[in-house]
DNA sequence: TAGGCCATCTGGTCCT
DNA sequence: AGGACCAGATGGCCTA
């Protein structure tokens, strides 16, 4: 048998199962499957080749193939769920043993969702950028536009709303416009900014070697806003 | 208890 | 021929 048919589902939801190695497999099913077999290879006789090859093959043969693509099935699966778990992680949205996790549905909506918010606001971003850097700052530009666009904090101002307003449900969930996902799953916002932040030194940006973040505030000290009122993106203006 | 979500089995189809 | 992919069927678990 496959290595992977003793792999472990969160789920016991299979019905009466044949013990040992063909646990995988239910009584009821294996009954059906071999009355289904019978009356077909009745059906096919002398049709092809192929079908008088699967005569051929004993109970037991026919047994351990349906337990093989069972069990390559199972394991498709699997990878299918670890795929979608991966998905997960990377989505703005509250996690933990206490929040009960996102359905496949409501994670593809949301990942759908979150692609387009994160799209619009590199848009916003650039043209920001743009706007700015064509009045520029000499000095600032040197440093920084060489590496690639540093992001103005005040697209980040915006990221959050438009999160919300994308998701929708995030914290209200009955609330339930067509770009937002189904409600069961929210519970409350995690916006991602800080997972993406959190690597960051500050201090690499001076001597170059920073990496800015498409869509991320660069945290080196020219870029910082000069005050915390108003917008920072005065921080990428001539005025600075 | 109904409905949502899920895991699993299964047969068909397509691809290598 | 064998494997991957897909969709339908089935039944279990959980929640409102």
């Amino acid at each position: 048998m496959d290595s992977d048919a003793g792999s472990t589902s969160s789920r016991a939801s299979s019905p009466e199962l044949v013990e040992g190695a063909t646990r995988f497999f239910s009584k009821k099913m294996f009954e059906t499957y071999k009355q289904k077999q019978t009356l077909q290879s009745g059906d096919r006789q002398g049709k092809t080749e192929k079908a008088k090859s699967k005569r051929e093959l004993t109970e037991d043969d026919l047994h351990d193939l349906r337990l093989k693509v069972n069990s390559r099935e199972r394991k498709r699966m699997h990878d299918l769920n670890q795929a979608m778990d991966g998905l997960r992680e990377v989505m703005p949205y509250a996690q933990g043993p206490s929040v009960r996790k996102l359905s496949k549905i409501s994670t593809l909506l949301l990942a759908r969702n979150y692609i387009l918010m994160l799209s619009n606001s590199l848009e916003e971003m650039k043209k920001l950028v743009s706007d700015v850097y064509g009045a520029g700052h000499p000095n600032h530009l040197s440093r920084c536009a060489s590496i690639g666009p540093a992001p103005p904090q005040v697209a980040m101002h915006h990221l959050t709303p438009s999160l919300h307003s994308l998701m929708g449900t995030a914290t209200s969930p009955t609330s339930n416009s067509p770009q937002s996902p189904p409600s069961s799953g929210f519970v409350s916002f995690r916006p991602p900014i800080q997972g993406l932040l959190k690597d960051v030194n500050p201090s690499l940006h001076i001597n170059g070697s920073y990496r800015h973040f498409p869509g991320m505030p660069c945290p080196c000290a020219l870029c910082q806003p000069l005050s915390t009122s108003g917008t920072s993106i005065s921080c990428l203006s001539v005025n600075k």
